[in-house]
Formats: structure tokens, sequence, C-alpha cells
DNA sequence: TATTGTTATACTCTATAACTATA
DNA sequence: TATAGTTATAGAGTATAACAATA
């Protein structure tokens, strides 16, 4: 049986409602995890991996969440062996690094990146692609 | 102090990071809240108005939800006196509709929502915006 | 047998407040 | 005094499994 779909009101010109259908339809292509884990903690790796040495604080800042909040999501990531962190010079602060472990689960979880970039692009031109990210920027600077 | 911002690596290319960021920013315009109500449960509202007598199965799914997790938010609504439920005809089945306060709380929210749009898409001619809401609809029909 | 609403339960992600060690 | 990391705790929001009522 066939059913219609729901009428949508006010909500399909919404620009925020459609980030979120986007957002989630993005999100749920990403098959929920890449090599065991969440786009959120895959992009702590990439922001690690850029930013060798940088403190809880600062990362917890960079994704505007609470810097508690970035204690257990390290002890996962150090817990499997991607992470370390090490006491800075400032013996107040952890730096962290990526081990050699990391650098290998993020270079894979780059080339699945990769293809799933593909398979949401798939119905944009380049040129849209550009377009598309050109607008959001405007949005979210 | 000035801190220099993080290096972002690859994030910034990205459209599932790209999306996820112009996201949040719009949450976070929405004070998080319109009348004490986050944009999913307003856009609940919406739809129960735009198909009085939907039942909560088919509403979940529509959003994507398990039927179960509506429950609890059709409890809410209902508690703020927002929404009833009535029995069916088929008489497993709750059909939702907006009670008369619920009516006049979504009337509200939909003038503080179209604040809320013109604030998020100030930097977006309407053309843009226009643009912007076409090549989100390739990515999510 | 299948579906709807419901309950019990658990998991993820997040924040707040208070603590400690350092600065 | 102020900051970095930590802990304890709580609150959203979500799902899965099992149940009763109904089809």
């Amino acid at each position: 049986m066939v059913k219609a779909a729901l009428r949508q009101g006010a909500l399909p010109d919404l620009l925020g409602y459609r980030l979120r259908l986007a957002q989630q339809a993005a999100f749920r292509d990403f098959a929920a995890s890449v090599q065991g884990l969440s786009p959120g903690r895959i992009g702590l790796l990439i922001l690690i991996d850029a930013n060798p040495g940088v403190t809880q604080s600062r990362l917890a800042e960079a994704v505007r969440r609470d810097r508690s909040t970035m204690v257990g999501v390290i002890d996962l990531l150090e817990g499997r062996g991607l992470v370390e962190r090490r006491r800075g010079d400032d013996r107040r602060t952890n730096g962290l690094w990526l081990t050699r472990a990391g650098h290998m689960l993020l270079a894979r979880a780059l080339r699945r990146i990769a293809e799933h970039e593909r398979r949401i692009a798939s119905r944009l031109s380049p040129a849209e692609r550009r377009r598309l990210l050109e607008l959001l920027g405007k949005i979210s600077p």
C-alpha cells in the first residue's frame, strides 16, 4: 500500500529546516560512522592532525563544545590508541597528537570520506557544488 | 589575548561538515527555542496543522523517528495543551489535532520564525537564498 | 499474523558546577 | 585570582525489545 506523503506546511521554505534535512541526509550516508567513528570524531582527528599539540580546551573551543565534554571524547580516542595526550610546558595543559595508528586510521577514513563526498554531491555539477559551499559560507563563515 | 584560529585541515571542503556548521549556526540563532519549543517540536506542530488527524506513526515516519520516540514528544505537547489525541476509527490509532492554544502558539511561533529566517538569510540576496534552497533540494529531495 | 500505541530500558551527546593542580 | 583538565551529575533526544489492544 502506497501512502501519500504528508503535507509539509511552511517547512519547505525555511532555510533552517532545509539545512537540517540536508545535514541529516549527509549524516545517514556517512553510515553513521567511518572506521567505527562518527563524523564529529573524525573531524577531531582532522583538527588534531592539522594542529599537532593543540590543547583540549582550544580544540573544544574550535568545535564550540564545553571543555568538560572534550574529556570523555579524548578518553575514547586515546583508549582506541588513536590520540596521545602529552603534558605541556604549561603543566596545566595536555597537548594532543595523533599516534601512528591514528594517522593510519585517518588516512583510511579520508578515502572513505572522499567516496561519501562524491555520493552526496552526485546530483550536483562541480560548479553547483562550489556554489553550494560558497552560499553555505555566507551563513556560517 | 588574541588566539590564532585552528587550522581546519580538509574540513572546509567537505559538504557534510559545512552543512553541519550552517545547521548549527541556524539552530543557535533560533535561540534554542521559540515559545519554549525546539525547532523540531515546532516542526511537528506545523506538520500536524497541515495534516489534521495524522496518526503518531505516520508523523514519526515523516520525520524519520521511531514511533516509540513520538510517544513522549506528543505527551509533552499534549501536556502543554497544544495538541490533542483522538482515538481513530481504526481504534489502534490516535489522530492528532492542534488545540486552539496550539493554533495560537503556532501563529506566534511562525512570526518569530520569519524573523529568524530573515536573520540567517541576511547575508544572502533573495536570488542567492532561492539558489541555496534549490541546491539543498538536490541533496535532500 | 500484522500494526499501533505504549512502556521499560539504555545509549549518545551535551552542559553545569565543583574540584585539583597549576599559573 | 585565573585557567586547564577532571569528575559527578543531569537533561535532551534517540533507539530496541516486548507487551496489550485491535485489525
